[in-house]
DNA sequence: AATTCATATAACATCATACAACTTAGGGCG
DNA sequence: CGCCCTAAGTTGTATGATGTTATATGAATT
């Protein structure tokens, strides 16, 4: 018989157990990014289970994005990318949408954008001021009809900034808000002609230089003044294409 | 050699596929959250696959959280709560934490809260207003050796700040930046004797005072102004902490 | 009649084995 | 030396058997 009281929160299913240990070997840094864990065979018997649980327990860290498993190779301690992180932010955005998340995602960027354009003008290199340069030369170059890839180089744009503020987690958080910018504009879009996309597509370009030579200028003020001008702007947008 | 261009998005591995196959089940709502999956048997034949692939790619699913497994009974779209996408963002920040991540969370607070607690000034309820004066209440009343019973109660104040806001977004993404404050203040008292405390409580209850008097006035410029004086009353704790 | 209890059935959990598909390393060959 | 090819190792998939847990059914009790 086994223990008469299981504690509360203590996974009861092996595969589940096995998966915490590897995870806080991982978190522990006992197996670093790139690194090969055992093989499939040795976590058998160094755990004492079966196949099965053992490759379910992997693959449940596979699916946090932990490691990743190659076929007749091994299981790799994943190279963080934050992409799965984001993913589940994402989903999570999605599945739980009541209809509010684009305005949601319109007053969240009129909150935050202002401030981190601010800093990212105070902190910004000039290597990345060339990033910025270049991507307005982008957006210049895009044809009108794109607007896929004129939201790319957008998206990019605001990215660019974030990063500049050289705080992780304000560059990682922003992420799921850019990436629901497509949807954002596809909504705006969605009932509008392509007379109104060719007059957007210069004010975007106007604004992104507005806000580009503010960081140029290290004037976090103008910088700040300029986003939020421009989100203002895209709210407006937005709001017109409702009617 | 492989193949030139696979498919994106086309996972090779059967487990991978029938992943897929679920999840945008799912994201398609042909199954609402708290609503049984086939069982393991009619998904083999569905799919035409074996238990152990199906197995897997439940066992995926619910590592990320998206569908709950109970022996006995079957599989069920979870009840989608936030938490793994957040812990998923948490493990990320952990994980990448090269020792700037203490000092980008108390920046990013100053970047993000002071324009939040001005939001949360203009839209919170009566209720709302209701539940940060009990907050109050409940740091008034803690004692002072029990720093982790205080640092509840102080991100109690500031998840209710943010969600006053009453936008989603802004709401969500500020849950990683609020649970690594234990990490934060833990950092901060580590060198610090009992007598200090004492007067570092009596201090934020002073600025969350002031926070709440502007919200329930339902002045924004100086909600927005009493929290950046809070938060950067937090970053001269955390400097002189490091001398 | 309602409740409790025991039992049967269904569903997931684990184990063991076998084979297929893929990777990698090493040896043979030109 | 470099290429190719084989062989061993590792993960992927399939299958069958058995253990554990949940649920429904119906009998027994009050």
């Amino acid at each position: 018989m086994d223990t008469p009281f299981r504690k509360v929160g203590s996974d009861k299913l092996l595969s589940g157990k096995i998966e915490e240990s590897i995870e806080l070997a991982i978190r522990r840094k006992d197996y670093k990014a790139g690194e090969k864990l055992p093989t499939e065979g040795q976590l058998c018997d160094l755990f004492g289970v079966s196949r099965t649980v053992v490759r379910e327990a992997l693959r449940k860290l596979s699916a946090r994005g932990l490691v990743v498993i190659k076929q007749g190779s091994g299981a790799y301690v994943n190279e963080l990318s934050s992409e799965s992180a984001i993913d589940s932010i994402n989903l999570f955005l999605e599945l739980t949408d009541d209809g509010s998340l684009i305005f949601d995602i319109i007053r969240a960027r009129q909150l935050f954008e202002p401030e981190i354009a601010g800093l990212a003008a105070l902190n910004r290199t000039a290597a990345e001021l060339d990033e910025l340069a270049g991507n307005l030369e982008a957006l210049k170059a895009s044809s009108m009809e794109d607007i896929d890839g004129q939201t790319i180089i957008d998206i990019r744009f605001h990215s660019l900034i974030a990063s500049a503020t050289h705080n992780n987690v304000v560059a990682l958080l922003m992420r799921p808000i850019f990436d629901n910018m497509p949807k954002v504009k596809r909504s705006i879009y969605a009932k509008n002609n392509l007379g109104y996309l060719t007059h957007d597509k210069s004010m975007v370009l106007k604004f992104h230089e507005d806000i580009y030579e503010a960081i140029k200028n290290a004037d976090p003020r103008e910088a700040s003044h300029a986003m939020l001008a421009h989100l203002k702007a895209t709210e407006k947008n937005f709001k017109d294409s409702l009617e």
